[in-house]
DNA sequence: CGCCTATTTGAAAACCGTCAAAGTATGTGG
DNA sequence: CCACATACTTTGACGGTTTTCAAATAGGCG
């Protein structure tokens, strides 16, 4: 992959697409990239934290296991999104493990590097504070609901949020659903067939579509149970 | 409260220990002291963030209502720890509201006073990332026991992290503690009763010690269940 | 077609929340 | 010092939500 590649996928990035010309090539100078099958890990909860790492292309699930070894997923990253990045501030493994989820490419940067990088430039250290407290502000209001909602609302609550960000076409399975609501896959397949039943979502193998995003608003703040 | 006297405060903090001292002349002269009484609110979920926040002294509990009003306490500080800060750096409305548990100090430096502060201070902007960090680590590690671990090891797990921040004895109500769990003042009755009878706790009247915590720590991995 | 994985459905049981009532500590004012 | 108010704690019974276990069905891909 050329230099000028390697610049175009860290221009995808909200963190660095501010940076000046001379900036962005001195980082794409210490990016290396790792291509992954679906399935694989980039990394697993444990480890040292050696890289940071950023989506250029496919998706990534962050997840961490239960002592019964059920797994509850964290969140989704695609393309220009940046994860490992705790563990690389801190100095302390990983706190969760990514896995690929489809055919994966990720740009990965030294921890060492990338805190010289950062040394003098604020304005990206200002915008990794941004992307950290946005994460920190989400998994308040998910430990909110999951210490106080039920299932229902945080179903319909997790669906309103992928729609938000990728659209109401979302590419799922029940499990995978239910390892982001807390919940198992019977518990979600029984939610998701009343939802369908009342033209709320359209369904099929691995796919759902957001058809009625208001009624399914109006679930999510408890309003009227199903 | 003289200027010392705030630098005194200021110091407490691990964020801002590193300062030389003519930096924490400058930072004190931003500060305002509030005082408040136990119940009173340093500020609401949804107001705008003005202000960001240090415990002085007392502790301040920072907590979300559900849909249906029950509250979840997101976390407690104590002196020196900072809160508030997710709204500041995002400019965003507070995502959770702040409540003093005792009498109440805090410190509260304006927003655009610690942006303008924090300019030219690359090392305490690297700290703040540190605590962030650690933050985001502590909500993912309760998203998962929240998501996937029953009550009775979501307490062990919240009381050994109480006593690890706090020392052994902890000093808080069974509704508290059942706020920070996600269940309701009964279901921790029941439990920590039984807790008490395996002499694993020793608890009376907002006071709850460990005695045992490495059979609390046990429970709190499901090996075996009472 | 045949295999693998995802989805669906049913029945039973466990866990936990809700509701109601009583008991117990702490502090206050008379 | 006692009586009372208040808040915290405790206990019991019941019911609902959700999990668990089991089995069957359906869709996609070589």
């Amino acid at each position: 992959m050329t230099l000028d590649e390697r610049i175009a996928l860290l221009g995808q990035s909200i963190t660095f697409s501010s940076l000046t010309e001379e900036e962005m090539v001195e980082l794409a100078g210490l990016c290396r990239i790792r291509s992954l099958n679906a399935g694989e890990y980039v990394f697993m909860e444990g480890e040292e934290p050696d890289w940071l790492y950023m989506v250029a292309e496919g998706r990534v699930k962050v997840l961490k296991h239960s002592s019964q070894g059920k797994e509850f997923i964290i969140s989704f990253f695609g393309p220009g999104e940046m994860f490992g990045e705790v563990a690389i501030f801190q100095n302390r493994p990983y706190p969760a493990s990514a896995q690929a989820v489809s055919e994966l490419k990720v740009i990965a940067i030294k921890r060492d590097d990338f805190h010289t990088f950062l040394r003098n430039r604020p304005e990206t250290v200002f915008r990794m504070i941004h992307v950290l407290s946005g994460r920190l502000r989400d998994a308040q209001v998910r430990l909110r609901d999951l210490a106080a909602e039920r299932v229902e609302q945080r179903l319909a609550r997790v669906l309103i949020m992928l729609a938000s960000r990728l659209g109401p076409v979302l590419p799922f399975t029940r499990q995978e659903i239910a390892d982001m609501v807390g919940t198992t896959p019977e518990t979600t397949i029984r939610l998701m067939s009343k939802l369908k039943e009342a033209g709320i979502i359209a369904s099929s193998r691995g796919r759902t579509e957001i058809v009625d995003e208001a009624r399914l608003r109006e679930l999510s703040e408890g309003l009227q149970p199903m």
